[in-house]
DNA sequence: ACCAAAACGATACAGGGTATCAGAAACGGG
DNA sequence: CCCGTTTCTGATACCCTGTATCGTTTTGGT
């Protein structure tokens, strides 16, 4: 779980300002667990402004601390990380688990897919869709 | 290019009606090229109702036909797509140009994240962006 | 404490997609 | 070939996620 003092800082080092909205929405955040949407943060904070909420994701985002997680129908999650680096998920389609996930190996082969391409990759976004480990021994023993 | 009949064999051969909208969406979309969004097909086909255009592009993505793209900015295109077998897609993040592609490593990459991870896989979105051989061309040398 | 800059809340708007529902088209059976 | 059932259509209202506007409030450096 990342720190609040981290994402406080992070918003900080950026030249923001560290208002109380913007610390209440990140104790929010922290405390829906590792993935919701837009609208469960406005539920969770029903003092700050709905355009308040969506800013302050925004910049969460531009600081490298809020990715976007595009589910298996299209919708749209977000999640609180850690690591601003380069990274992928890891998302249960049943109960919307989600993790962080990096591979050497699959970078080399994006790599590979440019060159044999012709195109000049400069990025690219992977998501994993499955089951969790207690999602699916539910679903496998029912 | 796809073919119109491959097309309309795809819907008649799901139990579904092919009527003249439908088939004038299709033509539309053949014509629009390798990449449009759901705002060109109803501009292009100003006779067909914006229900029926939402409508139909699902029912195309239902048969395998057609696909979504989820673009560099979280934006969504569309693309027909001859083979409905799992594949990815290179995106000029320049020019919008799209091209299918598969990878026998991604997917063996892929299996090793989910046996790693714990995770039952059972899907996964993958799309690349970067500059095709034209744009780079022009970019490259300006 | 003061002030300019930044951020806020309310609200209107925009874009993409879905639900509703009365009327029209498709197509299989007689 | 006509008829009835089923499916589909168009118009429109609506929903959801996100952004623009703008007058007011906070922030934080001096």
């Amino acid at each position: 779980m990342v720190s609040a003092r981290t994402l406080e800082r992070r918003i900080a080092d950026s030249g923001r300002r560290l208002t109380e909205p913007r610390r209440q929405l990140i104790e929010v955040m922290r405390n829906l667990g590792d993935h919701f949407t837009a609208d469960h943060v406005m539920q969770s904070a029903p003092g700050v402004g709905r355009a308040t909420v969506f800013r302050t994701m925004r910049l969460l985002q531009e600081v490298g601390v809020l990715c976007q997680v595009v589910l298996d129908d299209g919708a749209v999650g977000y999640r609180l990380t850690d690591n601003a680096r380069h990274h992928h998920h890891l998302i249960c389609t049943q109960c919307g688990a989600t993790d962080d996930f990096a591979s050497a190996g699959i970078e080399d082969q994006l790599a590979e897919v440019g060159s044999q391409s012709g195109f000049d990759i400069h990025g690219h976004r992977l998501e994993i869709y499955g089951l969790c480990t207690s999602c699916a021994e539910e679903l496998g023993c029912h």
